[in-house]
DNA sequence: CGACTATGATTGATCGGCAC
DNA sequence: CGTGCCGATCAATCATAGTC
């Protein structure tokens, strides 16, 4: 009953953390569109190849986004003020703003 | 036409803060492995039962014979692993998927793991 | 260096839609 | 009208990476 927790270690095992670039984007497509935050799979398509990583995992990271944050959407509070406030799109429709710059953290 | 709206409470002080939109209110019924009303019955109810080594190798098993399950065969999986006629087609039904998920993706990064690094 | 937290992945099961 | 499947998602959990 115990033991069973071998499970060969799946292959979750060696974990990677995306960069903080990748993070950067998703978040920003997680706070702009917090109203609706389910991408296409056009979106997520699009999302993978700017943050390098597969369609899959922007999927794991949206499904595990929306899940712990509305477990504790205070604990988000500082961060969706950080990356929200730009484009604020309601839902409705697939528009294209690109009228700021966005990814310029670096000083 | 028609614009949705995804409802928006209102009960922030002010400034920006997001407001609770309808997914964050979205809850799932609880896994009811056994049945509604428990016939007197200690089963697992609401739990997310954890298959046992035993249970996932017959499934896989019988998994490469087959990708989808007859009902007979069905029946007879379940009675031998003691799982529930539903707990084996979703268990084929997420195999599928999982099945097809790898091979849209599994396109490179086949083997390499030996002398890495 | 250990305790605790953040985070990516896995997976049994649910939800809505569709075909039979 | 019921049932199985698909596709997406949920929700709980595992195991590890990162922080203090």
């Amino acid at each position: 009953v115990m033991i069973l927790r071998s499970r060969f270690l799946d292959a979750r095992r060696k974990r990677r953390n995306f960069s903080k670039q990748a993070t950067e984007v998703l978040n920003e497509y997680f706070y702009s569109h917090l109203s609706n935050p389910y991408p296409s799979e056009e979106a997520k398509e699009e999302l993978a190849k700017k943050c390098g990583i597969t369609v899959s995992q922007v999927s794991n990271w949206f499904g595990n986004k929306r899940i712990r944050y509305k477990k504790n959407i205070g604990k988000f509070q500082e961060e969706a003020n950080i990356y929200a406030v730009k484009t604020a799109v309601s839902v409705t429709q697939g528009g294209h703003s690109r009228t700021s710059s966005p990814t310029p953290p670096s000083s | 036409l028609s614009e949705d709206k995804e409802s928006a409470c209102a009960s922030e002080t002010s400034t920006s803060t997001a407001q609770t939109f309808d997914w964050m209110k979205v809850k799932r019924n609880p896994p009811k492995t056994a049945k509604v009303s428990e016939l007197g019955l200690g089963a697992p109810g609401g739990l997310r039962t954890n298959f046992t080594t035993r249970q996932l190798t017959e499934l896989e098993k019988e998994f490469h014979f087959n990708k989808y399950l007859s009902r007979a065969r069905r029946v007879e999986i379940a009675a031998t692993l003691e799982l529930n006629e539903t707990q084996v087609k979703i268990w084929f039904q997420n195999r599928r998927m999982k099945q097809k998920k790898r091979e849209r993706e599994g396109g490179r990064v086949p083997p390499a793991p030996p002398g890495c690094l």
